[in-house]
DNA sequence: TCTGGGGTCCTAGGACCC
DNA sequence: TCTGGGGTCCTAGGACCC
């Protein structure tokens, strides 16, 4: 059996551990330039507010309710959400963290008549220690452990925890197929067309139409639902096979000095990552582009993969490199609204195509050593030179809540 | 008139997830 | 005025190899 831990309205609940006033009251979290609403309370989602919604056109409601909004505060997220997991670390020896926010576990130790109690045991313990409010489904396959903690969430006589065998037509015929796990908004529409209206309907659909219809994740897909396991729990984190940094300007950028400013900062923090797990990329991709919600802003989208002639992670390398391909895509002229940069052919440090016609490169150590002064002074207590320039390029976040746990200086201070 | 039978690698595009 | 930021997998088609 398998179980699937689910933090109820993550970002939200995380909001509340260090300000229990905003229990019962409705509460938001904004994405980066405190742009769309990426996160809702209960409360939030009955007034209506999509997942998504630009929170200019929002400003009313958010106003008129009493909306408690916030800018997001990653770290504390992060924080908490490695919190959760070691909580569900502590009384599950195979846990396979899937998310910042949910994990699943390998509950076939557990006795089928304790399974019940285990879970609300475990979700009370979580809530007890973390602040976190979870919801856990459990069924013989991973499919149906989330459609089992959907109906842990939805239905209010689950008090959290749900058991999801697949027979149970009654209710497997009342939700819908868009909520299967791996069926999004096209596929939905599709199966809707050809008359598979619900969970039901597509668990008993013909395997060699689905593969057909789409491709061999539906099929299995399918034979989940009908309690035949396909996904196996992942346990070991595989490296990322693909790097990217990129976010909106604060303000929108047209001097190349500032553009340059910001792209360095995210090919230095792409870095960053390749080296946490211990990989070098073959080449680093730039790109950049103008408001695309802008109508009277004249467009403009440039990109550029330079190739490296040896695989790196030193920060010099990649922000030469990433500096390089934005001289050839600025253009003068256009007022730019986002850029990125992307490593896309990341490979494990031992791997390596070399060049036949240049010598190896030295292995420079400046890479650990920023790591480690950052890691003890601060991010970006070190840095380059040229990420110092504008600041048009740097992030709103107006309203973002201290660092709770992992800021000496914002520790709350109890009077 | 008739034209084999295996393969691999790469890329773009589409779909999904959080 | 103001619209997020990451990821993965699959398939088809083109190009190549013997």
């Amino acid at each position: 059996m398998y179980g699937l831990v689910d933090c109820n309205n993550f970002y939200a609940s995380c909001e509340r551990v260090f300000r229990p006033d905003l229990e019962g009251k409705p509460v938001a979290v904004l994405s980066n330039n405190d742009g769309c609403i990426i996160a809702r309370s209960q409360e939030v989602k009955d007034l209506g507010v999509p997942m998504g919604a630009p929170m200019f056109k929002w400003k009313d409601t958010i106003e008129q309710q009493g909306i408690a909004v916030f800018s997001a505060n990653s770290s504390l997220y992060g924080d908490l959400s490695s919190r959760v997991m070691n909580v569900l670390k502590d009384n599950c020896p195979t846990v396979e963290v899937y998310s910042i926010d949910e994990a699943f576990l390998d509950l076939s130790l557990i006795p089928r008549d304790q399974l019940g109690d285990y879970c609300a045991q475990l979700k009370s313990q979580v809530r007890k220690w973390t602040g976190i409010p979870v919801s856990i489904g459990v069924a013989p396959t991973k499919t149906l452990a989330k459609l089992a903690n959907h109906i842990a969430k939805k239905n209010p006589k689950a008090n959290g925890c749900w058991l999801l065998m697949g027979t149970e037509q009654k209710r497997l015929s009342s939700i819908e197929v868009g909520e299967v796990w791996g069926v999004g908004r096209r596929l939905s529409k599709r199966l809707n067309i050809a008359g598979i209206n619900t969970v039901w309907q597509l668990s008993q659909m013909n395997k060699a139409l689905a593969r057909d219809m789409a491709s061999v994740n539906m099929e299995r897909t399918i034979r989940e639902l009908n309690g035949e396991p396909c996904l196996a729990l992942e346990l070991t984190q595989q490296p990322r096979q693909r790097i990217l940094v990129s976010r909106s300007f604060g303000h929108d950028v047209s001097s190349y000095n500032s553009l340059r400013a910001a792209i360095v900062t995210y090919a230095t923090r792409a870095g960053e990552k390749l080296r946490k797990q211990d990989s070098h990329t073959q080449s680093i991709s730039v790109f950049i582009h103008t408001n695309p919600f802008s109508d009277s802003a004249p467009q403009y989208k440039g990109s550029l993969e330079i190739p490296l002639d040896h695989p790196s992670n030193d920060p010099s390398v990649l922000a030469n490199a990433a500096s390089m391909g934005l001289k050839h895509i600025f253009k003068e002229g256009y007022s730019y609204k986002r850029g990125g940069v992307m490593l896309d052919q990341v490979l494990p440090k031992h791997v390596a195509q070399l060049c036949l016609f240049s010598a190896r490169p030295e292995q420079h150590k400046l890479g650990g050593v920023l790591d480690a002064i950052n890691a003890k002074m601060g991010s970006n207590a070190i840095r380059f030179a040229a990420t110092d320039v504008g600041s048009e390029w740097q992030m709103n976040q107006n309203r973002r809540s201290p660092r709770y746990t992992t800021r000496w200086s914002d520790l709350k201070v109890v009077a």
